[in-house]
DNA sequence: CACTCACATTGACCTGTGTTAAACAGTATT
DNA sequence: AATACTGTTTAACACAGGTCAATGTGAGTG
């Protein structure tokens, strides 16, 4: 399963590069790198020169900020599959604006910009593969700062858990947390813990059930009021 | 000074439409038209359907997201000179999704996504404008986001003012609130009673002097600290 | 099988901001 | 000039959620 060598149908798979043909894709292969990180091990850092973009091929990436005291806020958990970081060689200084490190034993893969934006020049669907793209993470940022300021912590939670909900559910689920607790608990910018209060109270309430980190929901109708 | 004829010239001076040739901008020109409205005045709602993206030419728009109680948040104000919701036709389902209103009489372009895609499809280096816009859009929102999480509202306050200086000011400078107080407290997640405070205690720390709605700033190297 | 270590939970307490209510000021309206 | 309105300020109070401290718990290690 873990290689070195990166297939081209493993790349196709992602709207990033579903459009390419086998020349572009062979070019960008070339300048692309396999990279496995440690559980915590750092990928990069805010601030740095961003010469690259991945995409998780195993593992969870955290993508975070952190304030001069030294508390970090998570922004963004990036899933095996996903792609991040792939619209900073358009941002003033080409500088990452976020952190990034191994949630758990890591495989990525890293891209070079130079070689994706040599591919943009020529092919415009590609540009507008990388603008949806692009669309979709100013999207889910509104939310986030939709439920930052419009949501108090336990709607941000119940909303993030129904975000996890396959479609076609009716009333019960289980949801496995994809990541500790107190680093969703970061995700929704929650104390630790407050997060604990927040399962208690929810649990007690008879909305949700917990075991570990898996979350049976009673009910998804009723669980965000 | 305001007409509803664009002028090319107009257009031109902004990015996104920068390196259009007359062919191209005539096409846009076409479908474009001018609106007007007054203060107060809704533009569109989150969740309508967009098949329009704008650009002001006098006032500020105001972009807010609203809560089912009514309450609303301020999280972008777009002043003359500047595009938005250009992002949107590469969206899911292409909705807008936030609402915007005038916050004082405005004058208004509003251009037909399809053309501009259409001369996106044949410019790749309008793609090039348009993603140079929107991770802009993208930098903005991380920096929102690390606002509201990592630091208090003073903070928050401050790096706002800091952020209207212009280059080149060594220690005092004036600023004036380009919006009235509640609105720039709402952009800034704060209620407007919190934001007088907070404008109180800077008052009598000595750092700020505030006079209606201009702020003077004693020295922008001590304000944040 | 102790021992550790990282994470989770609980309880007691604290505080930044929200909330409520009232007074105030400036501007527009009659 | 009186009135109404809209935005701002002030003060008293309330509370969601943060902080601190202690205990619990399970997985990993020698």
């Amino acid at each position: 399963m873990s290689t070195n060598k990166i297939m081209p149908d493993e790349l196709r798979r992602h709207p990033l590069f579903g459009g390419l043909d086998n020349d572009q894709l062979a070019q960008l292969m070339e300048t692309a790198r396999v990279i496995q990180l440690d559980e915590g091990q750092q990928l990069f850092q805010c601030q740095q020169e961003a010469r690259q973009f991945f995409m998780v091929r195993s593992g969870t990436i955290r993508l975070f900020l952190s304030a001069p005291d030294g508390a970090e806020k998570v922004i963004h958990l990036i899933a095996a599959g996903e792609t991040f970081a792939e619209a900073i060689t358009f941002m003033e200084g080409q500088i990452y604006p976020v952190n990034a490190s191994a949630l758990d034993a890591c495989e990525v893969l890293a891209f070079s910009n130079k070689a994706y934006r040599t591919i943009l020049h020529s092919s415009t669907d590609t540009c507008f593969r990388l603008m949806a793209d692009m669309s979709k993470w100013l999207k889910r940022q509104i939310t986030d700062i939709d439920a930052l300021t419009l949501q108090n912590a336990t709607l941000r939670f119940t909303n993030y858990l129904l975000h996890q909900v396959p479609a076609g559910t009716e009333h019960e689920v289980a949801i496995t947390l994809g990541a500790p607790k107190n680093v969703i608990a970061s995700r929704l910018s929650i104390q630790p813990e407050s997060f604990s209060r927040i399962l208690r109270n929810l649990q007690s309430e008879g909305h949700i059930t917990v075991d570990g980190n898996v979350i049976y929901i009673k009910d998804i109708n009723t669980l965000g009021q």
